[in-house]
DNA sequence: TTGGTTAAATAAACTGAATTGATTAATCTT
DNA sequence: AAGATTAATCAATTCAGTTTATTTAACCAA
C-alpha cells in the first residue's frame, strides 16, 4: 500500500547509505563520505560514530591528501557480523559461514539423497549450530541464516516450501513449513529463497554486480534458473517466476535430454539427465568436477552437449536483451568456470550475429565471481542484504514495525 | 550514486503519498487517509491543508458513517492543474489538454508528412499555445508539456532526438535538440519520451494500470513498441530498449510484410507496410479506422494478417511471461479496440497451450482504457507523474536541487 | 430529553532527525 | 613562524512527524 515515512526511517536509510558507501569505497574518510552522499559532515560524523559503536565499521590510520588536517579512514569491520548460508539440494547440503566482508570463514558439506523434511531440518539446524559455535564467536553478532532451495522448488507466500513444479525430484517435500520448523531450533532470523535469486543477490552484494544496478543472473544448478536484479533490488515477478529462462520452449527432438510434452530448454540443463545421457556412451560422470575434466579433454560427446547448450541459450538471451535490456548478463552456478566462460564467449558472438542491423549494443556477459558455492554465498547474503543494504523500502512505514536501531 | 535523505524529502514524499491516496480512493476523509498511509491524523491534516491551499484537492460534503463526528471528504480538484500532451509522428500530430483528473479538455489534430524539425517545432509550439490559452486558463497551473515520439526514434541522453533505428522513416531528423528548440517558445517544463513508454505511464496513472504495480504495455503504433512498468515505475533498461518486443526474430518468409536480413516480428506490425500489402489485393486502407471496418467485415486478407499477428506475438509474450512474470500485459495503441480485444483473447488461449504443464498461471491480458489517443494522453501524463506521483526517488537527495514546495 | 460514547479534526507541546554556524586541531604553503 | 586549508566535532537551530489534549459533532441507550 501507499504508506508514508518519517524521520525514523530517514535515519535508518542514511545509516545504510553511509555503510554501503564505506563498503564499496573504503577505506574512505568521513569528509569523503559526506561529499559522496550529499549528507552534511556533521550528519556523517554522527552516523559513523553510531556504526563504530555497533562494530560494523572500524577506523584505520590517518591519511593526508593535500592540505588541511589529515582524515581518518574508515572501513568495514569483517568481524562485525557473520551470516550463515545453506545451499540445500536433493543430493547435497552446503553450509558456509561468512563474515561481514563476504569472506568465507567456514564450510561444511554433506551428501544426502532425497531427504525427508524431518531429516533435512535436523541437518540444517545442526549445520548452522556447528558453523556458528557460541563460544568461538562469543562477542560476535549473527545476522541470520539464509537458505537457498533448488529452482524447481517453490517458496510459498506462507513461507512453506513445496516443489510444485517438479514433484518427482523431491518426493517427500510438499508444503513443508520450513520456517516454522527451523525456528524451533534456531534463534536467529531465517530467510528462504530460490537458489538462483539468492545467488543473484550474492553477486549483487559481494560479486561483479557490486556496481551494476540491473542484471540477469543465469544460474546453472541442478537445472537452469535465473534471478533478476533491477535498480539494485531483486525483482521476482508477480508469481516469483521472473528470470526463469528454463521455460523457454524449444522444438521437439532438438535436445536429446528432453522428454516432455512441451520441450523447453531447461531440460537440456538438467544435470542428472546429462549424466545419464553421457552414461549411455559409457562416459561416467557424477559431479560438475567430472564435467570439467571432460571439457578440458575436449570429449566429443560432451562438446556436442556444450554446442547445443549455446544454440539453445542464444535465442533465450536475445529475448532477455530485447525485453529487459540489462547492462550485464552474469553466468554462474555449479558448472565449472571454464564452461561458463565458453558459454559467455560463444553467446556474445552469437548474439552479435542475431541482432538486427541497426542495433549495435547488447548486454555484456560476465561469469560470476562466486564459484561452486554461489548458491550458499547468495543464501548467506540474504540476512546481510536485509539488514544493511540501502533499499528504498526501508524508508516506507510498515504497520506495527519498529525501526529503532542504535 | 548513493545519496542520503532528510526531512525535506520526507515531506515531499508524504505529500505525494497523500495526494495519490486521494486520487485513487477519493472521495476519502482525512481520517481514512491516515489509516491507509500509516501517517498520524495530525500529519495528514497538515498535508491536506497544504494541498488544499495549492488547489490540488478540494473538500466535499460531510459524511457520517456510524457514530462520531462526520468526516469531510476530499477529492482531486480536476482544475488544479493542467497538462499538455503531444503525440508526434511522421504522418500526424495530436495535441491534447488534460486536467489533473485526466479528463480530456481539448484536442487538436494535424496531418503532416515527414516534416522538417523546424516545421515540427513550430507546429508543436503553436499547438501547445493554442491548447492552453493564457486568458482562458488565467488562474490555472500548467504542469508541463509531454511529447511522445514514435518508437523507432530515440530520445538521446543529451535530450536531442534522433531516429537511429529507422533512418528512412524520418528523413530530416537526426540528433535534433528538441528540448532546446522548444524551450525557446514554451515557458513550461518539457518532457520527451518514446510513445510506448509514455502510453505505459499514462495507463499506469490514469488507466487500468492504476492498481497494478508491474505490467508490460504493448503499444501498436506505426510499428510495435513496448513500455514496462515495474514497482509502479517506468523501467527503460540500460539502453532505453526494454520492452522492445518488435526485435524478436522470426523465420524468414513467415510474414509477407518482412523485407529485412534479420526478420523480426516488428516488421509485421508496420502499418505502412500493411497498407501497401493490402493495396496489392486492391484493398484500399490508409488509417486504423479503415482497418476497423475491414475487421468488422471479416475481410479475408486482413484476417490472414490478424491470425499471423497472433501467431507471432504468442511466443514473444511467452518470453515475457517467463522472463518478466508481470501481473498483466496491456495491449494498446492506434489499432482499434476490437482488434486489440481479438489479440488479447487469442493470445490468452494460445499461451495456455504453450505453457509447460506444471505451470498454471500466466499474466492477464487487458486492453488499454485510452483509445487512439493513448500516446498523447501518455505524453500529457509525463509532467503530472513527475510532479505528483509517489516515486521513491523523491526521497533521495540530488545535488543542488531544492525540494521546498509549499 | 439527557448524559454517555464514539469519532473527526486540530491546536499545542514534544521528539528527534539533519542542518547551520562556530571551534579546535592538524598539516601544508610561503 | 604566520596564514591558509581541510577534517572533525560541539552547540544551537530548524523543521518534519508524533503525542497529548481539546473541541466539535454525531449516535445511542435509558
Amino acid at each position: 500500500m501507499l504508506t508514508g515515512t518519517n524521520l525514523t526511517y530517514t535515519k535508518a536509510f542514511n545509516h545504510r547509505i553511509v555503510f554501503e558507501t564505506i563498503r564499496l569505497n573504503g577505506p574512505i574518510s568521513r569528509a569523503d563520505i559526506a561529499r559522496a552522499t550529499n549528507l552534511t559532515a556533521q550528519t556523517v560524523s554522527n552516523i559513523v560514530n553510531r556504526l563504530l559503536k555497533r562494530n560494523l565499521i572500524m577506523e584505520g590510520k590517518r591519511m593526508q591528501k593535500k592540505r588541511g588536517a589529515p582524515s581518518v579512514t574508515l572501513d568495514i569491520n569483517p568481524k562485525g557480523a557473520y551470516s550463515i548460508g545453506l545451499d540445500f539440494n536433493r543430493d547435497h547440503l552446503t553450509g558456509i559461514l561468512v563474515d561481514l566482508a563476504g569472506n568465507l570463514v567456514d564450510k561444511k558439506y554433506f551428501e544426502v539423497n532425497d531427504p525427508t523434511p524431518e531429516a533435512s531440518i535436523k541437518l540444517m539446524a545442526e549445520t548452522a549450530e556447528d558453523l556458528f559455535e557460541k563460544d568461538k564467536y562469543k562477542n560476535s553478532y549473527l545476522s541470520g541464516i539464509g537458505i537457498g532451495f533448488p529452482g524447481p522448488m517453490q517458496v510459498n507466500q506462507d513461507n512453506t516450501v513445496s516443489n510444485v513444479v517438479n514433484p518427482k525430484s523431491f518426493t517427500h517435500w510438499k508444503n513443508v513449513p520450513v520456517l516454522k520448523l527451523l525456528s524451533q531450533h534456531i534463534d536467529a532470523p531465517i530467510f528462504l529463497e530460490n537458489n538462483a535469486s539468492a545467488a543473484a543477490i550474492g553477486e549483487r552484494w559481494y560479486g561483479v554486480g557490486r556496481n551494476i544496478s540491473s542484471f540477469l543472473y543465469s544460474f546453472f544448478g541442478v537445472g537452469l534458473g535465473g534471478g533478476i536484479i533491477l535498480n539494485g533490488q531483486l525483482y521476482e515477478g508477480a508469481n516469483d517466476n521472473a528470470g526463469e529462462l528454463g521455460y523457454t520452449p524449444m522444438d521437439a527432438g532438438v535436445s536429446p535430454l528432453s522428454n516432455s510434452d512441451h520441450p523447453h530448454i531447461g531440460e537440456h540443463f538438467d544435470l542428472t539427465r546429462l549424466y545419464n545421457w553421457l552414461a549411455k556412451s559409457d562416459i561416467k560422470v557424477k559431479s560438475p568436477q567430472d564435467l570439467r575434466a571432460l571439457y578440458l579433454d575436449k570429449n566429443e560427446k560432451f562438446m556436442e552437449w556444450i554446442e547445443l547448450a549455446k544454440e539453445l541459450l542464444a535465442p533465450a538471451f536475445l529475448s532477455v536483451e530485447n525485453l529487459l535490456d540489462p547492462e550485464v548478463i552474469i553466468l554462474g552456478g555449479r558448472l565449472p568456470e571454464e564452461i561458463l566462460k565458453d558459454f559467455s564467449d560463444g553467446l556474445s558472438t552469437r548474439l552479435n550475429n542475431m541482432r538486427i542491423v541497426e542495433k549495435t549494443t547488447g548486454p555484456e556477459f560476465l561469469t560470476a565471481t562466486a564459484g561452486e558455492d554461489a548458491a550458499a554465498l547468495g543464501a548467506a547474503t540474504l540476512p546481510m542484504f536485509d539488514l544493511y543494504a540501502p533499499q528504498p523500502q526501508v524508508l516506507i512505514k510498515k504497520n506495527g514495525q519498529n525501526n529503532s536501531d542504535d
